[in-house]
DNA sequence: CTGAAAGCGCTTACAG
DNA sequence: CTGAAAGCGCTTACAG
């Protein structure tokens, strides 16, 4: 039986040598029933676990993590906690994160985010495993030097030249997508309403809108093209504001967010506007509250949870030593009323 | 110059032995510049700088915790990552924790979270530094008594015969003015459509709404009360159906979640009833989409945004060693379109 | 001001 | 099957 140096450590977690102690053996046969990594005997066994009840060990993951070189985190920026976009491809990740015994660290990757923000700082420093990034490329660009070792994976957007792999459906084909339908309604002064092109998406799907309608031969009108400051409701109706006070207002919007074109939705309501009727309305995402709203909106889904799902797989296979190919996921047009 | 043992560590990050090799100085001292803990020379600093800036060197978090005896992470139990409300209020808890250096662990505390929960048990073992929780008061108490020593903070919800202080708003008051509020504009049959209860602020919701009836002298009637099976819009949809199918059914009804609120006005216009005209519904939190959607919703308004951050602060106060009182918050009703 | 050494709580060859 | 010991990468008394 050993000696032990630190014995009254206050109230404190049992340490492994606690447990050793009470069970009469070594950390290392602890260590080896926590672990079933090796053959233990079976008594030796059973005092070990009687030891562990009794004193209601749980292993220190810090010290566990140290030796094992992982943490079983993983760290998932999102560019904005409050979209319900992003919400439900975290919790993709989610389901898939914690069937195999990982967590999430969440961290709100915004503009300001740099190496300034201790909590990231944190992170990067062998905190978690891996990362998803869900964040605008403009922020992802700069954080990726900073963390070179880190595998990562970027969902929804990408980083063109380095050897990240991303998950993510095609924006550009689902503008097309919704553009064409739009056209083939008889719309032909389709206005669009996009976001920061901080995001690769937003401009992706920015170019989708102008080759649609070039292929249709109707030429780009830079007026119709507006860039809300965000993406929540109310950046939709700032931004459709403008809309309105064209002298030749668009027929048709097509807005690159779900949120946005709802904002876009009210605006015109509250100016005596009816959608579909005196426009059309298309959003991008689908988010729960897409099918309620009134008028339910015409939208493009994205698979959200698969899209979390499919990136914390390709994550954890990278992870396990494996190769990681990016992937493209298929979009829908969902027609309902609002266009 | 020591000699260093494993030099060719692949292309793992710099530790803090190849730095001090590479300026000549000790990891003490090391340690010292990085941490700013002690004086060192003005010259050896320099020289620890720049091997650091050569190395791309950043210490290990996780050796660095485990010394330090925290990890400055704090775990958030959220019940659902899909629900605005539980996303506004972790933004107000990030604004504080990223001040003060902190990083988030959010971990989704379903039903079904308990000790197999691989994700969550690494995080019990000293991960975090202490934790607040959105959790279910259902979920959260068993979960207390199993890592009695980390320090809480409860949101929204509270334990009462514990030492776990709590934020919240005074739910029971909240939903006193809103059944009153209804009573005031003429109705007298109020329905309730409640959420599960193993949401203690479900539960005080409901006694909030039977006060106010009972001292309006109004009989309470079962069937005009309908919980939830979950707090997404179509549990709204859902539950509103019941009330739908009634000989007698209500003029108003008091829901205790604005997505139940809007699933509940999306049933009721399937079916040709207007809102507020025939029936008159109210919500309760004031999610961002509350205003925009139409009828803008007549509702609650919890200080989300407030009741994080204090959250937070409370627990970052009890983590420095001080004392930890509960806290009450105050809502307001907005009175909007929908009652 | 600086270094050698102990120690945080684990895991894992290495012997036996 | 089991233990003594080295080591993961740090921080911090303890000497000097």
């Amino acid at each position: 039986m050993s000696v032990k140096t630190n014995k009254a450590k206050a109230s404190a977690t049992a340490s492994i040598s606690a447990v050793a102690e009470h069970a009469g053996v070594s950390i290392a046969t602890v260590s080896r029933v926590l672990n079933g990594t090796k053959a233990v005997n079976a008594d030796t066994r059973a005092r070990v676990e009687a030891a562990v009840g009794a004193l209601g060990y749980r292993a220190n993951a810090l010290a566990r993590s140290l030796m094992r070189g992982e943490t079983r985190l993983l760290l998932v920026l999102v560019p904005d906690f409050a979209n319900p976009y992003f919400a439900e491809i975290v919790k993709g990740v989610e389901s898939v994160t914690r069937e195999n015994g990982y967590g999430l660290v969440i961290a709100e990757a915004s503009q300001t985010l740099s190496r300034d923000s201790a909590a990231l700082d944190s992170l990067y420093n062998r905190m978690a495993d891996g990362v998803i990034s869900l964040a605008r490329f403009a922020d992802l660009k700069p954080l990726l030097q900073e963390i070179p070792d880190l595998p990562w994976v970027a969902c929804s957007e990408f980083v063109d030249d380095s050897d990240v792999p991303s998950v993510s459906i095609d924006h550009r084909q689902a503008a097309i997508d919704a553009v064409q339908y739009l056209l083939n309604r008889g719309h032909q002064r389709i206005a669009l309403l996009s976001a920061s092109e901080d995001y690769r998406w937003a401009r992706q799907r920015h170019a989708g809108y102008e080759f649609a309608l070039r292929r249709a031969n109707i030429p780009i009108e830079p007026q119709l093209v507006r860039v809300a400051r965000g993406t929540d409701y109310v950046h939709g109706m700032d931004a459709a504001g403008a809309l309105l006070a064209m002298e030749q207002p668009p027929t048709a919007v097509f807005a690159v967010a779900d949120t946005l074109a709802i904002g876009a939705i009210k605006a015109f309501r509250r100016v005596g506007r009816r959608v579909p009727e005196d426009v059309a309305v298309m959003g991008f995402d689908d988010i729960p509250v897409a099918q309620v709203f009134e008028p339910a909106l015409t939208t493009i889904a994205q698979p959200v949870r698969e899209l979390g799902a499919a990136a914390a797989q390709l994550l954890l296979k990278r992870l396990a030593g494996g190769a990681s190919e990016s992937l493209t996921l298929d979009h829908a047009l969902i027609v309902r009323a609002s266009a």
